[in-house]
DNA sequence: GCCCATTTTTTCGAGCCTCGAAAAAAAGAA
DNA sequence: TTCTTTTTTTCGAGGCTCGAAAAAATGGGC
């Protein structure tokens, strides 16, 4: 606890906390309402009936599931969709996508850009980002925020990328760019840590408070999920789980340490292994994934280089899992990306290595989920993420009860 | 957010608001406070009011530091120290700690058993325990909390101890055995969880929100503070910092795995390389203080196999503190024990270590702090987090507006 | 077809709580 | 002794949530 509560502030949480029951449960009833928020019918009609009348919410006639039941039926309530629209970026090796998603959260346009992004320079790169948004969003006066989502390392301001691997060019100030050519809010944020949100609103059962997303592709990356926040570390996005130390000393990785864990299981990584080059060899750019894929029907048929690279693999990423369990204690995992089409040879080997480290302990209760395409996550993460901003920062706050707090300089206290 | 907040939770909120900025800035006045927790001063004033009737609080007079100004004078308020008592328990290697605690925080009694931990039975323990509260308790029949501290790894839900390098039991129910005997609510929690606990009350502009504190000593441990709370995982009390792997297959560790950070850095470890044994050695219990300091002392004065082991201890450390910053993002770091005696000696390779990792990108930057005795900043731990406890939970709910809420099953939004 | 039972939603007054303004209290300064 | 300054209390206003009761809307039974 920060800060004392005061009467408005009441309000608008509780305003903030019945949108966020109605973008949870899709489509409920102003009783349903009450039981999921435990406040009384009465607040929650009080509540409802200003939401609807500001534009947010709206009746929705009987809902789908109708069940007939005597009495009088329950009114199904939604967001209004037109109440706003976020614009969701996912910036990628060669590759830019945008979507145009509204308040709802259905996705009202999506349009994909190559680019080289290698050799682009840094200011082009911020111009791609900002014709994406204009071209995307052009018509629609009422988009409220922009998520930009990017393979790689951010502050933990969610202002700027400090570092990824699809360009040279580091600390990209895309926060403030955009906010500067779109006067909305723009967060930054690691497309693993949005895998991470989106896991949580897709499966809310298995990914609740603490759980991992690891990213298996060209690079390792993976979203945290503690206590039910994001993990966001003081500096970076942090996660850099690829970046842990497998083996001091040991092979080299894109990154330009030695002994990573992405070093031994990153596709570049198996790559290297696979076709007898020295661990020391300067990682290739890219490989495609039927070239992989080529590699793991290999393994899977006959016993040699080829399965040793993935037997490394994932020997790597099974003392990573070990090692961040140690610390941080065993939770769901989910695993995503091109990676995956290798994991039932994986598996195995993860397993046998985690088994022997002190995260391990119980390793054949942890539980892996995955998942191939990593695209759909980081989207639906994004534009879950922006909307749950404007739900908590706009629309709860809402406007009578607006911003005009004085509040001075007031203290924190800390307990 | 989980659930809505009604009138008389905003009240219990607030009072208990006051409370914790009462007990963090020791005796400050009401306009102080107002200030702190940006309520205003009607507000205050009729918290104070209500809490000094219900002697939780009282008026100190005109405290210590009074500037002598114009105007009214300043009247300090602070803790009742009468309003109750909690007890600290600290069960380490052949040790068992007592310490009474005031509702000030101020330690009124305090009694250490020297016992053979290694060697007595499960419920030889638990006795132990209850004995050493009965003793220290005794005649205080305000008592109210009984904070746990064990060197180990205790469950979530702080229950029970669930595995201990002090004793070959595992899984004692000291939370349960404890309230059974006493009718107190009782925690049971990992030492160096309480050593962060105490380094945020004693250095708050430092250790903030995101820090870790490091225990040196036989054994490795490790207390993470995440987002401005204690980390504690899913199932144990994590942090098993020093059983991360360092090495695959590596020197053996006193936890029957091998390679753990521990196998390199623990006494037992520096004893065994300086001493010239195999790595693969069964480690021995318990190394004294003094002969620790004679090893640092000849790895200062000569080169050989004492000061190679000192330098493999601080790689491991180096490597697992790199590690955790790959994950966590770098913090402060406050390094604390009987191990911290040898740093000058340490600091060095840690850092060269550090700097190889991804964690260590700012390796300069990190900041150490050492501390040479624990058991202060455990017990302080304990004692501040029950009394916080009873701020929240028992003081600041009060009895007017008791725990009377009836709130129905209500569920969980979650946004 | 009509009336009753049932469930949802709204209305209304009561009770708290916080707030701002003003008053009261308690000192030093002139 | 009076004025100034600062702290603390008092008091009425305004807002919010709550519970109870009323209103609304429908199915079931006769």
């Amino acid at each position: 606890m920060t800060t004392g509560i005061r009467h408005d502030e009441m309000r608008k949480r509780n305003r903030a906390l019945v949108i966020a029951a109605v973008r949870r449960a899709g489509q409920p009833s102003r009783t349903e309402i009450a039981r999921l928020t435990g406040l009384s019918h009465s607040t929650i009609s009080a509540i409802a009936s200003d939401l609807i009348e500001e534009g947010i919410m709206r009746e929705i006639g009987q809902g789908e599931t109708a069940p007939a039941r005597r009495g009088r039926p329950q009114v199904a309530l939604g967001l209004d969709p037109k109440a706003a629209t976020v614009a969701c970026l996912h910036l990628s090796f060669n590759s830019l996508s945008a979507v145009l998603v509204d308040y709802c959260g259905r996705v009202i346009d999506t349009r994909t850009h190559r680019l080289s992004t290698l050799t682009l320079g840094r200011q082009a790169l911020v111009d791609a980002a900002v014709s994406a948004v204009r071209e995307i969003a052009c018509g629609h006066e009422d988009f409220l925020r922009i998520a930009f989502a990017v393979q790689g390392i951010t502050d933990a301001a969610g202002r700027q990328m400090l570092w990824s691997p699809i360009t040279p060019h580091s600390d990209i100030g895309f926060g403030p760019e955009l906010e500067a050519a779109f006067g909305v809010p723009v967060t930054v944020q690691n497309d693993c840590n949005m895998i991470a949100a989106a896991l949580r609103w897709r499966n809310p059962e298995r990914y609740r408070d603490n759980f991992v997303a690891i990213l298996l592709s060209q690079g390792i990356g993976m979203g945290l999920m503690l206590n039910g926040q994001l993990f966001t570390g003081t500096h970076s996005s942090a996660g850099e789980f690829g970046h842990m130390i497998h083996k001091p000393d040991g092979a080299l990785c894109r990154c330009g340490r030695r002994g990573c864990i992405e070093a031994y299981a990153g596709n570049y990584a198996i790559w290297r292994k696979a076709h007898g080059k020295s661990a020391m060899e300067k990682p290739i750019a890219d490989i495609k994934a039927g070239e992989m894929d080529a590699l793991a029907a290999l393994a899977r048929r006959e016993d040699g280089l080829t399965r040793q690279a993935f037997s490394e693999a994932a020997e790597a990423i099974g003392f990573g899992i070990g090692n961040l369990f140690a610390l941080i204690d065993p939770a769901p995992v989910a695993i995503v990306g091109q990676g995956t089409a290798a994991f039932d040879i994986l598996e195995p080997e993860i397993r046998a290595a985690l088994a022997q480290t002190a995260g391990g302990q119980h390793a054949e209760a942890v539980s892996f989920e995955t998942w191939p395409h990593e695209v759909p996550f980081i989207q639906h993460g994004s534009a879950m993420t922006a909307l749950t901003s404007l739900d908590w920062e706009v629309f709860g706050p809402g406007l009578r009860h607006g911003a005009g707090g004085r509040r001075p300089e007031s203290g924190r206290v800390v307990a």
